[in-house]
DNA sequence: ATATGTCGGTTGTCAGACAAGTCAAGCCGC
DNA sequence: GCGGCTTGACTTGTCTGACAACCGACATAT
């Protein structure tokens, strides 16, 4: 009766929820007025005190604005339509919610000794070797190149046989999948470059083109530094931004 | 005439609890593990409920984390205290913390209409006209200039004869001393832009070099649009970044 | 016309209980 | 002694039901 196979662990009903609630308001406009809270959690299939939390998560990421006795809306700007920089995700996803296609071009896989800027990147000290792999690829949407990515992960993480055949490209995705290690936040530096020849040739821009670079580290729970990425990106295609909190509530 | 908006009411219990927990946290060092709710709430005079839509805030923003089964712990890495894009503060206390003093040169201050754009940025659509207050100045580190700032900020909410004498420069400064409208979030959006002829000559900076530009829209609570401003850096003096947390816990 | 009271609906908070996860000590068979 | 298993204490996660605080609108009284 009763085996002991291990299921697939499920979704705990507040992830459940937080997708459930953010599809939901996605397919809301701004201002609009959610279903009183009873309702919702009912129509979710959870307790109200576990909706309100996830829906506390929202509040605080700017999305939905809650008036005592009145009922909860959705905020006027919506942030979450957008590409808010907040929550790290990878490219493809980002660009599927603003309705782009994207595809890979010139990806490329290797193992490799990390360079000495990708080692202090990865935070290594530079006594042994750092074996990596790398992997860099071009984002297009259509035809135009839209963004030139680079990771770079120490072998102890993932090695080239751990990416799958229908690999394309995003190791943020099978980082999250493998759910080893455990990864906390992504300190992601903002910066602009212009293009110089290399890569107004990867990307098809003018030489001297303002490219936005992001150069992010990833953490795992143990302070480790999992990925160090460097992307560059062509003005106009993606907007980012980022919610800052004024101080002093 | 007297705009009756909404305002901070007496304290309710979640707001108390969010400063007790946070001067609490404050005192606390990295790593190190919270009591348990029930103590917790106990202590706090709160039921666990409100107590956890508080750590959740929390949580939220990178400060605790939670292990189900163990406990809650304050994160190693408190993103508020690095100079991340996350809160809001104006550019002289930033410059301050790095260790650089900053002077400001060609200010420029206005009341005038508009631009289109401009009307856009402050979400005023088909209003007929739009006085507002225009700052706008060079900020420079030495003799080097390393950004150039404009706040746009309607007259509705700040006119000439509001800038005192000792008037520096920092909009952001008057508002919070003013504390009125009540200010929430700032929306700041990140661009590349290379440096035209303009700017070229007032940032002292060969044209075409890559600029960053931070287009930032000041909310109030009521979700007006109180400031909008356009900022331009030169690369290598600030190092801006945000912390990206990773979905699902 | 203005002020006041009431009422339904919504969010805010509460108390207590149980489920699920983690960790370490202790027990057992070998 | 040693490895594997069980047990139990402890913590966070979730649920249930209830009541308080608040808002908006309508009816009512002044």
């Amino acid at each position: 009766m009763s085996d002991t196979l291990s299921y697939p662990k499920a979704r705990s009903p507040r992830l459940q929820v937080e997708d459930a609630l953010g599809a939901m308001i996605a397919t809301l406009s701004p201002g609009e007025q959610l279903p009183p809270e009873p309702t919702l959690a009912r129509d979710l299939g959870v307790s109200r005190a576990t909706l309100r939390e996830v829906m506390r998560t929202f509040v605080e990421r700017g999305v939905l604005v809650r008036r005592h006795g009145v009922g909860t809306f959705v905020a006027s700007r919506m942030p979450v339509m957008d590409n808010g920089l907040e929550v790290l995700e990878t490219l493809e996803t980002l660009a599927r919610r603003i309705g782009l296609d994207t595809a890979v071009q010139a990806l490329e896989v290797e193992e490799r000794l990390a360079t000495p800027i990708e080692r202090a990147g990865l935070g290594l000290q530079e006594e042994a070797s750092a074996p990596v792999l790398s992997v860099t690829r071009v984002i297009n949407v259509g035809d135009t190149p839209v963004a030139d990515l680079r990771d770079v992960v120490p072998l102890t993480y993932l090695t080239c046989d751990d990416l799958g055949a229908e690999f394309r490209g995003s190791v943020l995705e099978v980082l999250l999948q493998r759910g080893e290690p455990l990864l906390s936040v992504s300190r992601t530096e903002i910066l602009a470059e212009s293009a110089d020849a290399k890569f107004a040739r990867r990307l098809s821009v003018p030489r001297g083109t303002a490219l936005l670079k992001l150069v992010a580290q990833l953490y795992s729970y143990d302070e480790k530094v999992v990925d160090f990425s460097v992307s560059y990106f062509v003005p106009g295609h993606f907007r980012f931004h980022v919610m800052r909190k004024v101080p002093g509530q």
